[in-house]
DNA sequence: GTCTATATTATGATAGAC
DNA sequence: GTCTATCATAATATAGAC
């Protein structure tokens, strides 16, 4: 066996270690948080020894800063990928479109929001550096989506950062307390039907109903 | 200085005591979840010993259940009383005004959902003993505020639970990410001007704008 | 009723075998 | 590159002083 075969055979099982640890890392720190997410539940989840965590990435620190590197990258390829795909299609009809896909991404990915919402509550080092990172970079880009769309949100009075975080909210509850949901409501919100329903009740919360909107206002 | 006075100031100190540790454990549960929030450190917050807490609530668990019971009675006599004080007041205008409460009050006590998303991603006995005992009847009271109100979200066709997730996430969102909320937009969503401002715009989102919606549609 | 001290377990990171 | 073994620290819960 040659050397050079060898020696990309062990950096494959490397790479392939640091991505189960990134996973197992990411689905972790998205339920438990920071400090409850243990290494020991990372590593047994990506089936390797707790001791591969502090060999591949040093610090507990660095293998969330990677997990959070992971799900942004996960949501910026998909929407842009679906974005670049609808070029030449109307702004609005564009709108409504990637609003639908993100709907669905959150639902496929609940990661994002729960990863969020387990950093977003205390303002510490993580925080800052997720905001500069990847958070106000996936505002921007938010913003400039449904910014000066016809039809979205119409006068209603606040900031469209502001207006995110509420279409935020609205699109990603369901997911992010999934487990509640079906608890609570005896019903699958992971369900095909029940992700579409979803998806179309947020574009007529944002956009008003398709039809009757325009036709009268009683 | 007779028995009973001293009996009643013992008590006393160990109602303030008990009070204390439930206040601590809701705002650490809400920020670091079951696991990830320390009885060294609820006990810290609450100035007294780290053993007070097995020698009130006996172990952590039931701390934390009385960290519940605590927050879900906040909100249901707050909104009690509000509805209460509304009598008589037509049914749109008395659900919009409640609403506005439960806006101001999720600025002000942001640990309720905070410690919902703590515990809704997965499925736990913890999970099911607060869905039995306090979500099922939050949502079948907040159901109850918007079924057949004239107005709200009309059209939209997903169950009325549904909606209320959504209403709660679009409404809660700013305050449970308050920290990465003032981060990234630089501005404080705690302030009054803000709640209002967001309290309005959650009800214009649901209920349309008071004015336009109703003299045109374009 | 509350404290200090402690038993026991679990955590993050390191060392050395293979 | 990955494992087992281990160290130092921090966790929950208990025991005993006051």
């Amino acid at each position: 066996m040659p050397t050079a075969t060898k020696t990309r055979t062990t950096q494959q099982r490397s790479l392939d270690t640091r991505d189960s640890l990134v996973g197992a890392a990411l689905r972790e720190f998205a339920k438990r948080g920071f400090d409850g997410a243990s290494t020991r539940a990372i590593a047994k989840r990506a089936g390797v020894a707790q001791s591969a965590v502090p060999y591949h990435f040093s610090t507990k620190e660095a293998l969330w800063r990677a997990a959070a590197d992971r799900i942004f990258d996960i949501f910026r390829s998909q929407l842009d990928a679906r974005l670049a795909g609808l070029e030449g299609v109307d702004e609005s009809t564009r709108t409504r479109l990637v609003l639908i896909d993100f709907v669905r991404l959150v639902a496929k990915h609940p990661e994002l929001h729960r990863f969020m919402l387990q950093e977003g509550v205390e303002r510490t080092a993580r925080l800052e550096w997720l905001v500069a990172t990847h958070v106000r970079p996936f505002l921007q880009w938010f913003r400039e989506l449904i910014l000066g769309v016809e039809g979205f949100a119409r006068g209603i009075s606040i900031r469209p950062d502001h207006l995110v975080y509420m279409l935020i909210g609205a699109a990603s509850t369901p997911y992010t307390l999934a487990p509640e949901f079906e608890l609570s409501m005896g019903e699958d919100p992971l369900s095909k039907e029940m992700v579409d329903a979803h998806a179309q009740a947020v574009i007529e919360l944002f956009f008003g109903l398709p039809e009757e909107s325009k036709e009268n206002g009683s």
